[in-house]
DNA sequence: CGTGAAAGGGTTCACTC
DNA sequence: GAGTGAACCCTTTCACG
């Protein structure tokens, strides 16, 4: 979908506060109510918005960890690929999970409450992924950045 | 903070959709309007709520490529690590950035429009982040799992 | 915490340019 | 595509039980 500089201002207005309202966000990127509520729709029907979610505290709910996590299979083949997906899919804690090129095939972002509730998640559900044939976890000390989208230049909105 | 059942229900229900009104949030966790509208106040009030965001697709942005990026610096003292944070901050294409036990002292996640683009952060960011001794990038072949939030446990909801 | 009411906004039309 | 105006619906915020 093309966007223009107005659809990139009402995506940067939303992703600052994704519950700003239709009439708020009109006037902040210079429109109608209803021209902005039209754009919106657009936006989200059209899949360039992909939803709007409440940020909740990891810390507030316990997960106090965050582990890094590579896997390595053993191939690469079709079959391994969607077996290991569909299983690593079922596992709550795992937040994000690529395949890779390079070294390993995936890597994992993993919620843990803390060490013991770690142990038991490597336990339960990495070690026991199919086709897995090397994990290799580390911890993060601190989170330095961690937005929730790549950001809008204000430069073209 | 201490959380109870029909505070998780909010929790949940609004990480699923953060534009949810509060009279349909009060309705969803069984609450009336007013209360739903006092616990929500204290939630945000207290930070567990961190905010609310459209989720935009890097892919319409014209962000295609993700990049994760280990990075090692000459050094762990406190000065140092000072430094290389404050200049990665700067860099809007770093998604995310964890301080890191292990090999590595930071892991990032970048975000790129293309190779070449790719190219472009890598000489101008990455590798002149001051004290950086031995950068090593791979590409995500494909996103498996991208989720907003560590989910709530429907259980306790 | 729930109720109910008041006041103020928000959304969504059809219509026009 | 954008703006206008009006109808309708909803939200927020009280005081009170």
């Amino acid at each position: 979908m093309e966007l223009d500089s107005i659809d990139l201002a009402i995506l940067a207005a939303l992703q600052a506060d994704g519950r700003m309202s239709n009439s708020a966000l009109a006037e902040a990127v210079g429109l109608s109510p209803s021209a902005c509520s039209r754009r919106l729709d657009h936006l989200e029907k059209s899949g360039t918005i992909r939803g709007y979610h409440a940020r909740v505290s990891n810390q507030a709910l316990g997960y106090t960890m965050t582990a890094i996590v590579h896997i390595s299979l053993s191939g690469q083949f079709q079959k391994t690929l969607r077996e290991f997906e569909e299983a690593v899919k079922r596992c709550p804690n795992v937040i994000v999970c690529y395949l890779m090129s390079g070294e390993y095939d995936y890597i994992l972002r993993v919620a843990a409450k803390d060490l013991a509730d770690y142990e038991r998640i490597h336990r339960d559900w990495l070690s026991s992924l199919p086709h897995v044939v090397k994990i290799n976890s580390s911890f993060a000390l601190r989170e330095v950045i961690d937005r929730p989208n790549v950001g809008i230049d204000p430069a073209l909105a």
